[in-house]
DNA sequence: CTGTTAGCGCTTTCAC
DNA sequence: GTGAAAGCGCTAACAG
């Protein structure tokens, strides 16, 4: 029925020890041995059983990215990324959506360690801040890295970017523009990243001597609906906003929607600003200024990271920095 | 180190066996003994190995998700469902891009089915009508539910809607809102959708006595970008249209993007339609007029399809269908 | 209803 | 450089 390391190694007139090894890319195999069961492979389209190489060995060649984001181009972005880095490494993603506020997270995760025997996890926002799972991957000991997380980045292999800068600047480019009233919409409490955006237009406002009125920031959950509510709010504010900030672009567009509906002219009477530079931000119009967040590369730096650890890399990301920290052994000696 | 099922059987005081037919909610096991397994394993916190599980027994509890799609709405959608139902067996959704010109797809997907012994795969729109995809598999013998295919649906176990009925509907409704010049864009030519959709719309066209032209009809590629050259092509004729009709959201959304770059007032000057019913739809301005295609469900019904084979089943979905066609033996027993 | 035995297809360990 | 033997953690096929 199935082809097996038995098949390649009868025809390759080897042992199947030897076969492991090439399979295995092991040393001490003689280049003409090594040709003969490449070529018995290739014959039989042999590809080796992974679970038969999960339980036998030490390693499964596969690795989780966790996820709790609701965010379809978010998401799509950072499995695409992932996904790159592992094909390279010939290692297989298993797509795991969580919900983080369940209680029963950390069994969840456990239990997708048990039973898939990963050799790694990938964690993204609001994931990479969840306290039950960061201890459930600690107490394990298993290596994981995380992708934009909120809190003590240094703490644990992590790859992000700086928010608080992002925000300042976007915040700061409006001032430039002349805006003096701007409205920020906050982002999902759940997300750290949502805090430090927040803080950054604070820092900017304070930079440039505006006083922060906590009237024009008002509260958002990262969706198209929560920034049409917040819109509805700001602009019927007896002192509007000429400028309206939303921490990321679906509630950038949402803002952005809210005055198209009351017949405002974009950016005639109103600026919009969002964050992240999903394709949304083209879509909508007009289209969006918006903070240029590398998430597919950030995925890509944190899969690579779980594979070649590296203790200090710094990659430039247009003015803003991701940052890669992490421990030193790597992943394949785990 | 790691808990086994021999652990769980010695704190059970009951042989592996026998905590192997708790986990496989086997018959002809006492309730007492049931109990005594189940705390056990609770105790323990026992999560059976998949890898284990799969090379000693006959199924591998994983199905695969074969996809090359990258709207991300859609792709979203369908992870959502199926995973939904994924869940709910207890089975793992290995989510596969893949791109369908390659010449490697069969040994892709071939190289996927040895490697993770995956019980069951799932083929997503345009790898539904792959010919190697689709050979590769019937020559395993592996069980596969395609959503949304182009072609022969009764030939194999399949979930869709009527897209020429939908496409259709829609241009009459265009119609009887007035329009006599309606724009059409295109879908991509790799999907079989796309043909429909235009024939639907040709279809609509023919009943109410409007010639079909040619220059009406534009190529798109379902990306925003095709449908914003599709509208500047459209909006360029002599004789412009006063309604367009785009085979997906994404284009929809890059014709609404040209119409306001060039003043035009939706929809007051031009009606424009979509089709799918993304989030998308209700992110641009105005809101689209859409057709709804119930992906999240679909891909619910392909997966339960996959579990539990029923010969004829019919959903409604709006005005439209998706049927569900397959084979009479259940997932399990293959 | 329950237990025993023999593998599944690989990697590991240790010979040669 | 290469091979033989043992066993990973489960399920299958039997026996009781």
């Amino acid at each position: 029925m199935r082809v097996t390391i038995k098949d390649v190694s009868r025809i390759a007139g080897v042992s199947i020890k030897t076969v492991s090894r090439v399979l295995n890319k092991e040393k001490y195999v003689s280049d003409e041995t090594r040709r003969k069961v490449e070529e018995a492979v290739a014959a039989l389209n042999f590809s080796p059983s992974l679970a038969a190489r999960t339980l036998a060995g030490s390693r499964s060649f596969q690795i989780a990215l966790i996820y709790d984001n609701h965010s379809p181009y978010y998401i799509h972005a950072v499995q695409e990324g992932v996904w790159n880095r592992c094909r390279e490494e010939g290692v297989r993603m298993l797509a795991q959506p969580v919900d983080v506020d369940s209680p029963t997270l950390a069994l969840e995760i456990g239990g997708l360690i048990d039973e898939t025997h990963v050799d790694g996890v990938i964690l993204s926002s609001p994931v990479t801040d969840a306290p039950a799972a960061l201890a459930e991957l600690e107490r394990r000991g298993i290596r994981f890295v995380r992708i934009s997380p909120g809190t003590n980045h240094a703490l644990t292999s992590s790859v992000f970017m700086d928010d608080v800068q992002a925000a300042d600047d976007m915040t700061t480019h409006l001032i430039n523009q002349g805006h003096r009233r701007i409205g920020f919409v906050i982002g999902h409490p759940n997300h750290m990243a949502s805090d430090q955006r927040h803080f950054g237009y604070r820092r900017a406002l304070d930079r440039a001597g505006i006083a922060y009125e906590p009237e024009l920031a008002r509260p958002g959950t990262f969706d198209f609906g929560s920034g049409m509510a917040a819109a509805e709010a700001l602009l019927k504010l007896t002192n509007k906003p000429t400028a309206i900030f939303a921490s990321n672009d679906d509630m950038a567009a949402g803002v952005l929607s809210y005055a198209h509906r009351v017949g405002l002219d974009v950016p005639q009477d109103l600026s919009v600003a969002g964050f992240d530079d999903t394709p949304l931000a083209q879509l909508v119009w007009p289209p969006l200024t918006t903070v240029r967040q590398p998430v597919l590369e950030l995925a890509y730096a944190a899969t690579n990271q779980l594979f070649c650890p590296d203790p200090a890399i710094v990659h430039q990301r247009l003015q803003h920095e991701v940052m890669v920290r992490g421990s030193t052994a790597p992943l394949r000696k785990s």
